[in-house]
Order: C-alpha cells, then structure tokens, then sequence
DNA sequence: CATGAATGAGGCTTCATTCAT
DNA sequence: TATGAATGAAGCCTCATTCAT
C-alpha cells in the first residue's frame, strides 16, 4: 500500500532522485534564462518547489549546480544522436538526417543554446572538468567520418573532408541562426524566430552543406 | 568668461573626451569578459582610472554603458565592412573578400563576440533601441544583393540566394568558430584557437560558401 | 524476552555506551579547537563516525552537548586531583606535588585550557548549572588547607594562606601560560610551547609559590 | 561658521576618521563579549550607528576588523605601560607600580582579557602578521631588566630573575584572576568580582611577586 | 569635472535543528 | 538505535547606486 517512488499527492516529496531532478529542470531554466551570474540560487530553489538549502545538500554551491546542468544537457544531446541511428543508412541520407536533427534539437531545446554560450563566455572551464564528454563525443565522430568515406567510395561525396571540419560547420549554420536570432531580428527588422523562417532556413542549411560535399574541389 | 568647448589652459574639454572613451574602453572589456551581469561596475571604474561615480556622471547606469559599449562594438563593424569597397570588385573577389574579412575581423576583435552572445541572453533588448543599426546594415545588404545579382548575371554564380540568407550563413560559420572555441576544444580535445587550426578554418568556410555558390541546384 | 543490559548479540547496548563518548571524544575535540560558536555540530557528527541526528538523540543540542563536555572535562581534572593522595604527604612535598601536577596536566590536556576560557567568554553560564562540581572541589580546598596547616604548625611555612587564595595563584600561574603561549609567543618571538621552555617555567613557578611560602611577611 | 570636524547635531558623520573609530569601538565591545565566531558583523555595525557595509568600506572584511581591534587594543596596553615612566622610579617601587597596573589595567579594561582568550583560540593567527607589536613589547622588556638589575645591584633584590619569565609570571597573576573569574566564582561559589575580593587579590599579588624576588634563592 | 563617504537591497552560503522512515 | 531528506533563520559579504563636497 505505501510506496517511496510513487508520489501520487505530489508533495514533500522524500524522494532524493525526484527533488535531484526537479532542481536540476529548475536550475536548466535559470541558467539558460540568466547565465551563470544573472541566476539567482533562491529563483531555482523557487521554482523547483524545494528549500534554498537542499540545492546546497544535492549539488554543493551554485557553480557546481551549474556544472551539473550543462553536463546532463550534454548527456541529452549525445543520446538523442545516438538515437539516429546514422551507422545503417546511406550517406546521403545519413549526413542529412543529421543535419536536419542537429538544427531541430536546438528548436526543440532552446535552453541548450544559451547555456552553451554562457559557458563559453567561462571559457569552458565547467564542462573541461568533465571525462565522460569526450567519450560520448568520440562515437559521434566515428559516425560521421564512416558516412563520409563511404559516400566518397560509392560516388555520392566528392570532396574528402575531416569529419570533425563537417561537423563544426553543421553546427555553425544551425547553432548561430538561434544563438544570434534576437540580434539578427533586430538588424535585419525581421522576425527570424517564426515557423516560416525556420523551416526557410533549415531547407538552406541542408542545400548549402550537401551541396558542398556533393560538388568536386 | 567661461566657455565649454575651449578654454585658456585648453585641457579640461579634452579631458572629458579621453575620460569618456577610457570609461568605454574599460566597459567594453569588462562586459565582454564577464557579461553584463558579471561585469562590476566597481572593476570597470578601477580599470579605467576613474572614480566609480564618474560612470554614473557620463553614461546613468550600468545597463546604459552597457548599451553604450554594444552600439560601439556594432558601428566599428559597419564602419569596417562599408571601408571594403565591395561594390567596386568582381562579384566572386567581393564575396570571398567579405567571407574573409568576417572571420578576420572576429579574430581581431575578440571581444565582439563574448558581447554579442550576452546581449542575445538579453534577447537583444538594448540594441533593440537603436534606431541607427538597421540604417547601417541596409546599405550592407545592398552591397551583397549586388555581387550576387551581378555575378548570376555573369554566370559565375549558378545560384540565386536571399543576401540575407547569405550573410546570415556567412555570419553563422565565421561567428560559431570563435564563439565557441572553448566548449569545442574541450569536447574534441583539440586546441581551435591555435594559428594552424583558425587559418584552416578560414579557408574551409570560403570553399564551403563560394562551392554553394557555384554550385548548380 | 528483551534485556536493555544484557542481549543474545552483546552488542546494542555496549554501541550505545560507545557511541555516546565517541561523540563526547569529537565533541571536546571540536570545542576545545573552536569554542563554542565557532564549533560545528556536522564536524562533530562526522569526526564521531556517526549520524548528526543522533547527536540530538544523546544529548538533546548544541549547549547540552558543550556542557557535558565541560563537566566531564572538570570531573577528569578532579578525579586526577584526588589520585594524587597529598594528605597523606608532608607538607612542603604536597604544594610542591600539587604545583607540578597542575602545571602537567594542562601540559597533557590542552583541551582542557581552550574549554575553560570559551566557558568564561560564556560567563560561566554551563557549569553554573552543574551541582556536582562545588562537592568536587571542596574536597580539594580541604586537602590544600589541611597541608598549609600542618606545614605553619611544623614551622615549613610562614604564611598564613588562605587556601583558596593560593589554589588560584597557582592555577594562574599554571593556566596562564598554557593559555596565553600563542600571543606570548608571539610578542616575545621566542617559541613558548617548546619543551625547554616548558620545563624552565615548571620550575620557575615551583620557586616562586614555594618562595613565597617560606618567607615571613 | 562651516566645520568638518565638528559634528553638534552628531549625525550622518561623513567624518571618516570618526566614523572609523565608532566602527573600532562598536566591534570591540562585540567581539570581547561573543569572540570572533560568536559576534556579528550587523551587531556591529548596528551600535556603531552606520550602515552595515561600511565596516566592509573600511576594514575589509571581519576578521580584517578583528584584527584592528586586536592591534588597538594590543597599544594602548603599551601606551599606558609607557605613561608609567617606570625607568625613573626606584627598582622596588617600579616593580611595584608595574604590578599595580597590570592589574588594575585589566580592572578598567575589561575586553582586554577576553579578546585575548579569544585570540589565543585561534592561536594568535590575527596578531602574527603585526609587525609593530614585538617592536612594542621590547622596550618594556629594556625597563622591567632594568629594574631588576638595578635593584639586584643594589641588594634590595636577592634573585637573578629573566625580565621575560618575570613579566610572564605578573601577567599570569594578573590576567587569569579575570579571565577565569566566572568559572572560579561558580566553582568556589564565592562572588571574586566584588570589590572586596579584588582589592584582596591585587594585594595578594604584590606579596606574592614581591616576596619571591626578595627571598634569596 | 571629480571625489570619498555612505546606503539599501539582495546574493550566496552555512548552520542548528527536525521530519519521516 | 540509526539515517538521509528537508527546513527556516540568519550570517557574511557584494553590488549598483546616491549624497555631499
């Protein structure tokens, strides 16, 4: 009749692996919203429903918090790469599924572009402390350099390009247009974050890159 | 007797000038390093020499220095960009100028980016104010609509691109590059401010922009 | 069926036992270091292997805990005192030994110094409550009075002392330098804590109250 | 008919030097009554009459102000010892004076004691970085070897005493009789902060160091 | 034009303590 | 007997800003 996990009332919850992790949505939030220095400790513990100190009990202090944060978004991504599925299809396809998840992930999960920025504007230092990134970074490079030698064996790719080259340039054309679309709407007096715009864009980005692996050098 | 503009030991007038571009030149660094946020009114004062009341005089208050600083950084680029002279080069030589400039200008002035990114966090709510911005970027949009349209009409470009389009892919590969340096190197293990790998860089974004561009759809 | 003193394991209540003076140990520890305000009961709790809870279980909170330390602190001392057996001493040989004993057990027991100073900054107010130390020391000033005694009647001393008067020039003399050796140290620049310093002021002290006694007034 | 130094209407000082000292003031009475840890900061500044974070403008942080009030107290400790003019006097009637101060000092000066306990705490940390106090302390030690040359030169002193371990006996005396006055009383259940008491242990005190310097050795 | 003195609000963090199991 | 989860109060300190000269 009683349960730990279930929490059917929802409240004082007593359970550390749903508090953890309802400061951790709180505190993504917060940070992607504010930046490191603009959140506000006493905003997270707010809105997660939980006493200012248990962030302290849980994660330690703010910047650690913070770090914590960035690494499960981190987490999030690579999964959802992961997930793609890239390695069983044709090169074609499987550089433009990617292209097109990479730009739809950051519709999707806005926070994660604002959080990646704050972050560098810290110079990395928070996730630099992190191990498991690279690792989880490793296979994705694999992925892409496997589709691109194969495409380049059958013909369909024409240029031999350094996957993490590929990759850096993806990540470019679709990071930028929602890093920077405030200050583009504002220069360019039009309003970049519309349905219409993006879908533009997307269709742009596909066209711009699989042109360039298609056309010889 | 008294007079604002010049006066017998000719100093006070020029110093209001200095001391009000020392105070920009100190805010510019702050913000651009910490963001607005981080940025303390405190270090920005001791950094340029003056007392802290002495910003206050000059610009009101933080965020108005801050707006201050993002309108600076912006006409230094428009001012840049106009003194390219582009409407007087073949539309291929205008474009790649433009590609190369752009990245160049970023390594150069470092501090444009950390600005840009944190004034997005705001979602661009204090260039928003400015009214002389988008007058700026107009006369930029025309020069890029003209190579292109002169270089389709030449048949050098095999393409008919939205100059928007085109600057904001341009913006985005040279952009994402150096704003996002420290969270990359850290994920590929691999240093992307190094000379060797910026100056590979450069060259891959101007394939992968004129290769677009000469490209058949 | 069930024994609180006696069980088939033999373990629950030897632990209890155990575990109370495993937090009285880290409790002196912790006190004596930082007084106490400045002590930590999670310091504590964790010096002591045990949960900080059970603190509160044993000894209901923070003051509770630091009185028991004191009167445990007070009742070592006592005990130590009685152990001496000074009257069955001549009298010379009882002041010399009770002088020696007191300078060498705060030589042994530094907490014991830090504890009784934190205690006067608190004006007494934990052991004022404790009914059992008066009873504990008025067998001291018996014994002591008892030796001034004997040795005015034989004709060793040639003083007439109050004994309580001289059990506190004593105790200053002893006391003092344990308790002040950082600033004396310090100021003098000479290290007060070594063993031949230590030694020399034994003997130093032993002269003087010895001196003292054996001088007409 | 404008002053700065002056204050009738005593309010909003604007005087720093006054401001300072009612800070310095404030603070000792905080910190000889609770200690480093026990006291705090907004206490302080409260009774100083100024804002909190001026004491923060002023001495830099607590432990900062701490140690101010350390040092001040540590010289006018000196200052009142010098006032003493020790070096013209008679050896008797110098050490005699001297004793008489140390004690009474402490009578009227009643933080003294407790700041120092406190400082011993944390092992005299604050007063090792002055360099001006050791400076302090020798010229005291010059008067007191004086003393008891000339006085040995002349026969009123039978003993060949360290001016250093003769200070610190006299200090002892004198010092632990307050600091330890609370738990002596409870203990003794005898009030040793009365007048009566003090006048008889001052008394006790002079014979005590007067006798063992007369009485050969 | 320039400065040192002063402020109020609020930020991060720590602490002793209690709850629920 | 013992524990991990949770809390409210309060502590130190910093910040942007204003006052008075």
């Amino acid at each position: 009749m009683k349960s730990t996990t279930s929490n059917p009332a929802g409240k004082a919850t007593r359970d550390a692996k749903r508090t953890r992790s309802k400061i951790l949505a709180a505190a993504r939030e917060e940070f992607s919203r504010h930046g490191l220095s603009g959140a506000r400790v006493g905003a997270i513990a707010k809105n997660a429903g939980v006493n200012k100190q248990l962030l302290y009990y849980y994660f330690g202090d703010k910047e650690k918090l913070y770090a914590s944060v960035l690494e499960q978004a981190y987490e999030e991504l690579r999964a959802a790469e992961q997930a793609l599925n890239l390695d069983n299809l044709p090169p074609k396809k499987a550089i433009e599924k990617f292209i097109k998840f990479s730009f739809d992930f950051l519709v999707e999960h806005k926070y994660f572009v604002a959080l990646l920025n704050d972050e560098n504007l810290h110079e990395a230092r928070h996730i630099k402390k992190s191990t498991r990134l690279p690792l989880l970074h490793d296979r994705l490079r694999t992925t892409i350099g496997g589709a691109l030698e194969r495409g380049l064996t059958s013909g369909v790719f024409k240029r031999s390009v350094d996957p993490a080259d590929l990759y850096i340039s993806i990540a470019s054309l679709c990071f930028f247009y929602h890093s920077n679309a405030h200050t583009m709407s504002a220069i360019f007096q039009r309003d970049l974050a519309s349905d219409a715009e993006i879908s533009k864009r997307r269709t742009h980005i596909v066209d711009m890159v699989m042109g360039f692996l298609a056309l010889e050098s």
